[in-house]
DNA sequence: CCCCCCCC
């Protein structure tokens, strides 16, 4: 008697499909023997065209296999099976009654040449988002077939995952997103063991989410994930995010392990470009202290890469660059590691980052952390805005910083000399003035002509003649005025442990260095003679950080250094050690 | 399984 196999009938039942009394040929048993539970038979049917080695036989049926009557190549027909889906996701097909229609050695060995069956997979391509409201059913709709593959492209927001694993069936959710950042491969050593590890963030149209991989996985993913491209990812670990070090917004994030998967995504133009939240510049000075936030601005300035030491004595690279905005205000943001070495400045280039977090250090400023993007002219039309308007007038802008420039806002960089160096360098001699930094004592100031009576316009510092008729002529002004003001030329002589200068201090340096303002000055030295002396007996021997300009002035043929102190500040430990470290550096030299 | 996020 011959006897045709059902063909097709494999696949019908796999995907649950209703077959009426399929005739299959049995390839082999295998006996699961799992805890204390009853012996499972688990055998591998064909129908000629294909294998599929998921049938579970029932209890029930387990005399089949115990009689020795499950023979493999004899020919079955199944009369009631089921099909379900285990917790991992694969399924079986459970014989609930069959019956031997022929015997192995009537059937002549395999019949045809089936080939294994792949199941349909379903992916649930899983958007990041956590809104359980958009429903399941009407999402589980949009079914879209992978390109060559029987796969199912299931769309579900990946909170469901955890949903799903645990209560309905592990889906083989996959999703697509794009990499918005990518760490560099660090390694560990710790008590618990060490390895090496890098880490990316993705994002889709719902939301972000974390990525680690480990060791291998390392090896497997590190240059296929790329910042900024779009990948399917699918069989990743899921946990809860540990928040004290995920700054983004999803409760979960993912580890990879050795059978996730990651594929480049060809079509991800529909996924979104890294999602921001800008913040205008001038808005920082009233967010928290270590907010983390998304800013743009035009790098008006960077400074030079430099090497710093950590508190951990590790050596990394920081670069500060300055950023403005539309708002007029500036802020300093640094960069670390690689990002500060390659970055280029000189174009004055629209910067974005990400993810940067706010410090009150020098009023406010920014710094990139692990996490933070940050982009180069970013296409997008915030940095178009930026350029068209830095362009168009905003570079000329007298742009306000809202982070203290402690090394020249003024271009006044602590150039270090000691006061025999500005002679013996001929410090001023140039055709531009030179400014230096010193730390001083001061000796001695010339008390009695340290005063003058100046016009009292708000912008005219104009020495006024006394007209001995209660009037004062300003020559600038061309005016006579009832009053004056008093304004502050102190000569002072510094001192230094090799030398000493005579120095001008305009008023402002003069007040910082006496103590008391020009008025308060005049008042004294025409009420208080004593009072007045005192000030400047205090005076003497205090030491100071001095910022000054050097300049050769010629006046009536005879040329001579002028030393006018721009600033003056009093003595840090941070300063007077730089100081130090700078004069022994020109020493050795 | 990491968990460092820096310096002034």
């Amino acid at each position: 008697m011959d006897i045709n196999l059902t063909q097709g009938a494999v696949e019908d039942l796999v995907e649950g499909r209703p077959v009426n009394d399929p005739v299959l040929q049995l390839v082999d048993t295998l006996q699961i023997t799992k805890g204390s539970g009853p012996t499972r038979y688990r055998v591998r049917m064909s129908d000629g065209r294909h294998l599929w080695s998921a049938f579970l036989l029932a209890t029930q049926l387990n005399h089949l296999s115990e009689e020795n009557l499950l023979v493999p190549h004899c020919v079955c027909l199944l009369k009631k099976t089921t099909t379900s889906t285990l917790s991992d996701g694969r399924r079986v097909v459970i014989i609930l009654d069959m019956e031997i229609l022929q015997s192995a050695e009537k059937s002549g060995g395999l019949i045809g040449n089936p080939t294994t069956y792949k199941e349909s997979m379903i992916f649930i391509i899983a958007p990041l988002n956590n809104s359980e409201s958009s429903s399941f059913q009407q999402q589980s709709e949009i079914l879209t077939k992978i390109q060559g593959s029987a796969a199912f492209v299931w769309f579900a927001p990946l909170l469901w995952c955890k949903v799903i694993i645990t209560r309905v069936f592990s889906p083989r959710w996959t999703i697509r997103a794009r990499v918005m950042n990518k760490s560099s491969i660090r390694t560990w050593n710790n008590s618990r063991g060490e390895g090496k590890l890098f880490s990316f963030e993705i994002v889709d149209e719902s939301g972000e989410m974390k990525i680690t991989a480990f060791n291998k996985e390392v090896d497997k993913f590190f240059s296929l994930v790329e910042q900024g491209k779009v990948y399917y990812i699918s069989k990743a670990t899921l946990k809860v995010a540990n928040k004290q070090y995920n700054t983004l917004k999803h409760d979960y994030e993912m580890t990879l392990h050795a059978h996730s998967s990651i594929m480049p995504c060809a079509d991800g133009q529909d996924i979104p470009a890294v999602q921001c939240d800008f913040v205008p510049i001038a808005e920082l000075e009233n967010r928290d202290k270590d907010a983390i936030i998304d800013v743009i601005g035009v790098c008006k300035t960077a400074e030079d890469v430099s090497r710093i030491t950590t508190k951990s004595s590790r050596e990394v690279s920081k670069r500060t660059l300055h950023l403005i905005d539309t708002t007029g205000k500036m802020v300093a943001a640094t960069l670390w590691g690689e990002e500060a070495e390659k970055f280029e400045g000189s174009e004055q280039p629209v910067v974005a980052i990400k993810g940067a977090r706010l410090s009150d250090f020098g009023g406010r400023s920014l710094s990139a952390l692990f996490s933070s993007t940050v982009m180069v002219n970013p296409d997008i039309p915030e940095a178009f805005r930026l350029r068209a308007w830095y362009d168009q007038g905003g570079y000329a802008l007298a742009s306000q910083s809202l982070s203290e420039t402690k090394s020249g806002g003024s271009g006044m960089r602590m150039n270090w000399k000691t006061l025999s160096d500005v002679k013996n360098e001929n410090l001023g001699h140039g055709e531009k003035a030179d400014y230096f930094s010193c730390v001083a004592t001061l000796l001695y100031s010339r008390k009695d002509t340290c005063l003058y009576r100046a016009c009292p316009s708000v912008d005219c510092n104009k020495k006024v003649l006394d007209q001995h008729n209660g009037w004062f002529r300003c020559e600038k002004c061309n005016r006579e005025f009832p009053n004056f003001k008093y304004r502050l030329l102190l000569s002072a002589n510094l001192a230094d442990f090799g030398d000493n200068q005579w120095v001008t201090c305009f008023q402002e340096t003069a007040e910082a260095l006496l103590g008391h303002s020009a008025e308060t000055l005049g008042q004294l030295r025409d009420t208080d003679e004593a009072a007045f002396d005192a000030v400047f007996q205090k005076a003497n021997f205090t030491t100071h950080i001095f910022k000054n300009r050097v300049k050769l002035e010629t006046y009536n043929d005879e040329s001579r250094v002028k030393v006018t102190v721009m600033e003056v500040q009093p003595v840090n430990h941070r300063e007077y050690s730089r100081m130090l470290l700078s004069n022994i550096h020109n020493l050795i030299q």
